[in-house]
DNA sequence: TAATGTTTGTAAATCCATTAAACAAACTTA
DNA sequence: TAAGTTTGTTTAATGGATTTACAAACATTA
């Protein structure tokens, strides 16, 4: 209970609302915002024109009257500033910058191997460097830099264990911020993941959705009442290692019968093993195979599919929510993997909650995390003041 | 976004501050409640008054002095009103007056099948008519009636199915409200008891929490960030059917390996059936031949404790909440359960989101439910405006 | 073409909750 | 007794939104 009610905080809440409208509905007169917010009209005339005055809106002309004066229609000016969103992965690193709405403007990656810290800061800081050189003009330059980083962070900044780089206590907001002297955001993979379809993807019109990440391992990043849902130490979504096997096999987790373990790319692959004769078995390899139609590859997507099911039922079961987004890697073998794993869902899930779910594969696809990312950067810039009232 | 911001949310707001200060740090005075929230003493004094003069809060006399004149103490009344919680059973109603701070001050059990629904609402209606009668007399009398059902309910109000009920589609609380003229919130019986020990529980000092309520079934109240989180459609804490076994058993639900069906009253007994030769199985015989050192028995609810942590592990994995609380008819033999249910706990939780779990057993037993259908009903008296800025 | 009514956006006056500053009362301490 | 502190109220100022009024721009209709 830190902040309390006063005339800044009544404007700051109308401002945004009147942002919000012009965000989502432009291009929109003044007079139609006044009428569907409830402000009235002189408020919302004096809101525009310190909106106007910031750059941040745009007057594009009347628009048709309709049996009075013509409207004077506003725009929201999306190329007001620019927002510089990274994935980094564990041998990737691939960086993007949108204007506000999220359209890309420019895109890059890199293979790196990122495991050593020291030297993947410096590539990290290399292609913050390109990437701020391609931005275009315009009046607020990189509003912020989004992160997402294959680990967990705490809400400050710093990453706290990144597994598969092998990382720990890593400061990076504060490294990068003090190197570009530009706000910078760090988030999980799989949260940037669930952000970026939320925004910009499959889940614009869920308030409640999760994001299945299903590449090496499985991770999820769950959104409730359109916000991020962290847990109460940023460990959600850990959701690979829920037990779909209670006695199945030992874990390196600790648990037993992991949930990763029957459907995620190391699950395939190892099945693959057992199959192929080949050394190197990779995801395209065994698209090809499949699209051939190799039926021993083909019943190894359709098993994945089936556990992919399995496991979706018991979100569904314990979140109910609107919406659930297959994305990662083996999201681009959703061709072959949906047909088992509706099977399953069909048969598994309770008829209440399954009746209103919708169920779909990445939109985004590989961009979904570094878009999340941008979106970080972007709403920081905005959410000066969020504000919700019931 | 309907709500905007005017004169009249900031007094709300600020209204609604004093106004917590006065509930929870009680005695305290005008001077400190100024300082604590940042509002000016003018501000305080003027909405405190209002408080007084709404018989919210009162005046006890002065408090110690720290070198100046000596503070008013202020003090919520905690009698000003009542609140009616109930708690619809399968084959009982329970029913408790509190006053605004929870404390029970009325209490009420009657046995009764209500499975048939115009029997169940005659004796749930006769019920109320009886607490109302007993009510002590106050300046708001019954500011509401919140009732815990064995169902899922939409947010309106209607209960959309009660599986052991066998109801379909029940306008509870039009019903009701139309009978008594009195507010009436509705909602599950583990929402219930979710909130019920978040609110006077174990739960005081967690924002994010999951009550799972073990009994014939599993079911759960899941709060986030404070709030209780319902799902998309009223359907999170089905949890119940979350499978830990890919291939186990199958369940009525159309699942298989449901947790319900590893830990659970059911579960036991049905265990039990396959050892004992009695006829009546019930938890108190179970627990009497346990508490004489029956080693079968014994190791029944050790079983049963093993699989209820194969559950909390996924749960704690998939969620991360701050506390973990086990209620229900099953808590009763928490002495039992908690061995091995810790000890697969250990095993087999990630060792990040594990530390900072505490895990509990309910504090308030068989009452969580009707004190959360109580807390129901405060909160809607209070929240005419629950308000949360970042 | 003129009259009428509608719509848009601005301007001026008013409202009202908070803040800031001043103050009186009550109390402690030296 | 004098000086300093703390509490809570009073008063005026501040700055948002609202209300009311109004001018400009336009469509419709006669």
């Amino acid at each position: 209970m830190k902040q309390t009610g006063d005339l800044n905080l009544v404007k700051k809440i109308n401002k945004s609302i009147v942002l919000h409208y012009i965000r989502n509905y432009s291009p929109i007169s003044r007079a139609r915002i006044a009428e569907q917010t409830g402000l009235t009209k002189a408020t919302v005339s004096s809101l525009v024109n310190e909106l106007l005055e910031s750059s941040l809106a745009n007057e594009i002309g009347t628009g048709e009257s309709s049996g009075g004066r013509k409207p004077m229609m506003l725009l929201f000016n999306r190329t007001a500033g620019y927002a510089l969103g990274i994935d980094l992965g564990v041998n990737y690193i691939r960086a993007v910058i949108t204007d506000l709405e999220g359209t890309i403007v420019e895109e890059y990656k890199v293979q790196h191997d990122n495991t050593v810290l020291e030297l993947a800061l410096v590539e990290l800081k290399a292609c913050i460097r390109e990437m701020m050189q391609r931005v275009p003009e315009s009046v607020y330059g990189i509003v912020g830099i989004g992160i997402g980083i294959p680990g967990i962070s705490n809400g400050q900044g710093d990453i706290l264990f990144a597994p598969n780089l092998g990382w720990t206590h890593v400061p990076l907001q504060q490294i990068i911020e003090e190197e570009f002297g530009i706000a910078v955001v760090i988030d999980n993979e799989a949260n940037a993941g669930a952000v970026g379809e939320k925004e910009f993807g499959a889940g614009r019109d869920a308030a409640d959705l999760v994001y299945i990440s299903v590449g090496i391992g499985i991770g999820a990043g769950i959104i409730i009442k359109g916000e991020l849902f962290r847990g109460s130490s940023g460990f959600s979504g850990e959701i690979g290692h829920m037990s779909i096997q209670h006695d199945g096999k030992p874990c390196r987790c600790g648990n037993a019968g992991c949930w990763e373990m029957y459907a995620s790319e190391n699950a395939l692959y190892e099945a693959a093993r057992n199959i192929l004769n080949t050394q190197k078995i990779d995801m395209e390899l065994l698209l090809t195979l499949a699209e051939k139609g190799e039926p021993a590859v083909i019943k190894l997507f359709e098993r994945v599919g089936h556990f992919l099911g399995v496991g979706v039922v018991n979100i569904i079961n314990g979140f109910n929510p609107e919406l659930i987004i297959i994305g990662g890697r083996l999201a681009e073998a959703g061709r072959l993997l949906r047909p088992t794993m509706l099977q399953s869902l069909e048969g598994r899930s309770l008829p209440y909650p399954r009746e209103r779910l919708q169920i779909e594969f990445s939109q985004l696809g590989s961009r979904s995390a570094v878009l999340g990312a941008c979106s970080f950067a972007i709403s920081k810039f905005f959410a000066s003041t969020k504000v919700s009232v019931e």
